[in-house]
RNA sequence: GGCCCGUUCGUCUAGCGGUUAGGACACCGCCCUCUCAAGGCGGAGAUCACGGGUUCGAAUCCCGUACGGGCUACCA
């Protein structure tokens, strides 16, 4: 009853990681992390058809991303491989071997045409509408004469007759009871003897010794089929726990509609990876109420199955997004400034080994941006005027900064006290600004709408003082003399 | 149709018989301020889906109802 914790993350890779799969690798993360116990990755790749190794790869990449790493799988391997279930169809068979041996499956002959019919009339009927058991009262040797015969037929499991209801107690739910007369003899082998995915995990799930199965809401239904299974096959069942869906705003199943679902277009919308991990964490779990920025650390130190709600959450981007500025103003200059580097060469604007050659100005640079910015997507824009070789102020802009007469003459002035600065230097350059409205007799605000336009091209920018400096003076001349130009017609 | 699950501010949640129902995002106002932000302070916002019980007392326990979701496949 004391086994060590063994719990699993099993994808399937017909698409990349999606939000709410990502969640459920976390909390299965978290949790074995927490308890010491070890985090197996699987893949469910039963489905040839729609199944790639791409997206394996994609989805290795975007877990490894988000800070998670399994202790048994892909690329690491374990005692308990192989961790494709396209690599496992002998323990299927060995299984389903088992089973037909003990008496626990049996073989059915009824057609797809048939059984559409059949659960048709017993859903008009009402009431229970899964399969009526026809080859269940097949004699042994009837089964046999019409397999050797060649007839095409499935494996179904044979629900104990008169049986219990069937009791879990789910680690979020409580306890949940199925009526054991509603259980159908559902399909373990298909036609081709390939294993059902009801039969396929619990194969997997018995031999690789999981102890607590954490996964969507979804298969919460599942459960009580897979525990006659792992009842039949003689194997100790594991502990459920079952997360509610993740929706989209308006409610609805999280899909393409509602923008971004997967984790790698977060990563590519300048999401950062423990803001991800810090957002999905808390949608449904939370550690006392009261706090929201949770680091990895303080989750796996924390986690617990107790304080997992049950219902279904609606992903707020917003939040998101607010999270992941509050993790980007908590990063060091240093820190921003080498993350961002990759951001900066992908926008064009230099290369990322820029900031080998130029540590101190990016040091500088990194403040003026951590606490306008949500998303590191947001930062070239922001800074680009500081990479450019001049820059040409949207017209609206240039209107409303050199509307006023006195403006351009303070810009001349402004041109004039810049150039004649023997120091360049955030402070210096303040100040010789600041003097210029003020001996001009004008609102300095002014001026200085002005000067951002002119330097930046833009009304809004990243502080001014601070932004000419970083820009030198050489630039920031010039670009005042542009400015002058273009006003004066 | 049958079976199962869910329901606290717009959103994420705290709460596990006695609270002015707490926090966070978003929203509004004020302060700070060279723009935008960030930050500080304050505000508004939840008859705890509804109806019955149990109890001195219920958001918390029980039963119904409504609404939403899942399963009911030789998908996972």
């Amino acid at each position: 009853m004391t086994r060590p914790v063994r719990v699993r993350f099993a994808p399937s890779p017909t698409g990349s990681l999606h939000i709410g799969g990502a969640r459920t690798a976390i909390y299965n993360w978290a949790f074995a992390r927490r308890s010491g116990g070890t985090f197996i990755l699987r893949i469910d790749d039963t489905d040839a058809e729609r199944s790639t190794q791409e997206n394996t790869g994609v989805i290795l990449r975007s877990l490894r991303w988000l800070g998670l790493d399994w202790d048994e799988g892909p690329e690491i391997g374990g005692a308990y491989g192989p961790y494709f279930q396209a690599e496992r169809a002998g323990l299927y068979h060995e299984a389903l071997e088992s089973l037909r041996a003990s008496g626990h499956a049996y073989p059915c002959f009824c057609s797809a045409e048939e059984l559409a019919a059949k659960r048709e009339a017993a859903r008009s009927r009402g009431g229970f509408s899964g399969y009526d058991r026809t080859c269940r009262a097949l004699s042994a040797q009837e089964a046999a004469d019409r397999i050797d015969a060649g007839a095409p037929h499935v494996w179904r499991i044979k629900v104990p007759v008169g049986r219990d209801d069937i009791t879990f107690d789910d680690a979020i739910r409580g306890e949940i009871i199925f009526p054991a007369d509603a259980m159908d003899d559902f399909v373990l082998a298909r036609t081709d003897g390939s294993p059902t995915y009801n039969f396929a995990t619990v194969v997997d799930d018995w031999k690789m010794e999981i102890t607590h199965v954490i996964r969507g809401d979804d298969h919460l239904s599942n459960t009580p089929r897979q525990i006659v299974v792992f009842e039949a096959l003689g194997a100790e069942v594991p502990r459920f726990a079952h997360l509610s869906m993740i929706w989209g705003a308006d409610g609805k199943k999280l899909s393409k509609r509602h923008g971004a679902t997967s984790v790698e277009a977060y990563r590519d919308g300048g999401i950062l990876p423990e803001a991800l991990l810090n957002y999905l964490a808390l949608l449904g779990w939370s550690l006392d109420g009261e706090t929201t920025i949770v680091s990895a650390r303080t989750l796996t130190e924390n986690f617990s199955m107790e304080r997992i709600s049950k219902n279904p959450a609606i992903f707020d981007l917003e939040k998101l997004e607010w999270m992941n500025g509050v993790y980007i103003r908590e990063m060091s200059p240093r820190q921003l400034a080498e993350r961002m580097m990759p951001w900066l060469a992908e926008a064009g604007l230099t290369a990322a080994d820029d900031f080998q050659t130029r540590e101190t100005w990016y040091l500088e640079l990194a403040p003026l941006v951590s606490e306008r910015v949500k998303r590191m997507t947001e930062i070239a824009p922001a800074v680009g005027f500081l990479f450019a070789d001049e820059v040409t102020a949207e017209a609206s802009a240039a209107a409303k900064a050199y509307a006023d007469e006195t403006a351009v003459s303070a810009l001349a002035a402004a041109s004039d006290a810049l150039s004649g600065l023997d120091v360049w230097s955030t402070e210096s350059v303040e100040a010789a600004l600041r003097a210029v409205p003020e001996s001009l007799g004008i609102k300095p605000k002014v001026l200085f709408q002005a000067v951002r336009v002119a330097v930046t091209g833009s009304l809004v920018s990243p502080p001014l003082f601070e932004s000419l400096a970083l820009l030198g003076r050489e630039a920031s001349v010039a670009r005042l003399q542009a400015a002058l130009a273009l006003a004066n017609g």
